[in-house]
DNA sequence: ATGGTTTTTACTGCGTC
DNA sequence: GACGCGGTAAAAACCAT
């Protein structure tokens, strides 16, 4: 029994990043303070992220892109109304481009005549072929396409689809993408991202809902990763409890059990170079013995894709630290 | 390619409903 | 007898070197 802190990278590669002296990180990536990687808060009020822990300013200046809000009546709704929609990610131009609609009215609800129907037919055509013109835009716009058509097979949040798309359009920059499937890289950018934003899914799952096989997934993630220096850490166990509690039908009450075994498994450094998932599954089929819940282990390993053998081997490992624990 | 570690597969035995 | 559970051995998968 080596005491080998070695990370569990089998399916959660995490490349170890050299800091540059000068951290040019561009905001999207960053979650965690370069001084003390200590929680950052964004202080709205002087558009700045700060440090919780040890203070220091991460970003200044930012610009708020969201309207204001608190517009009491029509006058000040005109007054602090800022142009525009917030720009987005999610769409291949950032949602800047004009459109043009889809009605035959003019800027005063008049219906045109139609003369100028056809015009406007026309010029809807060509502004859409000049919007999706080049290869890099038609490129995005398929990619981004994809990436929300698996997260919401995922059941992934927008703030994900949002990372994704960040860490997609950055690939494209970088000239990342020959050689590779735009398939493969959003994929691969997907994963990234619902890892960084601490709603990890399994290889597996991703694969699932892909077109592209796991071992490329996999093999993209990594050189993502690497060339983007993006900073992800090996996925929280507790971060797939929720979901497999939910999907088991467990209580609150046990579902706070798993995370408590995770807690003091930690402390114990029993976690380290084991899967995350087998981890998580244990944890909650402990915990749903603990509190009289019946779930099987092949129940359990079903909804976490876990084999039962390594449910037993951890839950033992877990509930021993747990013992372990208690007597000290 | 190799070695060390973890996970999976397959199988067996035990107790209970 | 089916089912849940525990254990073991060998194979496979995986990461690091």
């Amino acid at each position: 029994m080596s005491e080998n802190v070695r990370t569990y990278t089998a399916e959660h590669a995490d490349e170890q990043v050299e800091t540059e002296d000068e951290t040019e990180t561009s905001a999207d990536e960053e979650l965690r303070c370069p001084e003390c990687s200590g929680q950052l808060a964004t202080d709205t009020e002087h558009g700045e992220t700060v440090c919780v822990d040890c203070g220091l300013v991460v970003e200044a200046d930012e610009i708020d892109r969201g309207p204001e809000w608190r517009a009491f009546d029509s006058r000040e709704k005109d007054e602090k109304s800022r142009v525009g929609a917030p720009t987005t990610n999610m769409m291949h131009d950032k949602g800047l481009s004009t459109n043009i609609g889809w009605q035959d009215k003019d800027a005063y609800g008049k219906s045109l005549s139609s003369r100028q129907r056809e015009k406007m037919q026309r010029l809807r055509t060509w502004n859409e072929r000049f919007r999706t013109r080049d290869s890099k835009e038609r490129n995005l716009k398929q990619a981004l396409g994809e990436i929300d058509r698996m997260a919401s097979a995922l059941g992934l949040p927008d703030n994900v689809r949002e990372t994704a798309s960040v860490i997609y359009r950055r690939a494209l920059d970088e000239d990342l993408l020959p050689g590779r499937s735009i398939e493969g890289v959003s994929t691969a950018s997907l994963y990234a991202a619902a890892r960084q934003a601490g709603t990890p899914r399994s290889l597996d799952e991703i694969a699932g809902v892909s077109r592209v096989e796991k071992d490329e997934i996999a093999r993209t993630y990594r050189y993502v990763v690497r060339e983007l220096k993006l900073e992800i850490q090996p996925a929280d166990p507790e971060s797939y409890v929720p979901r497999f509690a939910s999907d088991l039908d467990l209580s609150d009450e046990s579902e706070r059990r798993a995370r408590q075994l995770l807690e003091t498994a930690k402390s114990q450094g029993i976690h380290s170079g084991k899967s995350p998932v087998g981890l998580a599954a244990a944890a909650v089929y402990a915990a749903a013995l603990l509190t009289n819940e019946k779930v099987t282990q092949s129940e359990v390993s079903e909804v976490a894709n876990i084999s039962e053998v390594t449910i037993r081997n951890r839950y033992h490992e877990l509930l021993e630290a747990e013992e372990g624990i208690a007597m000290s």
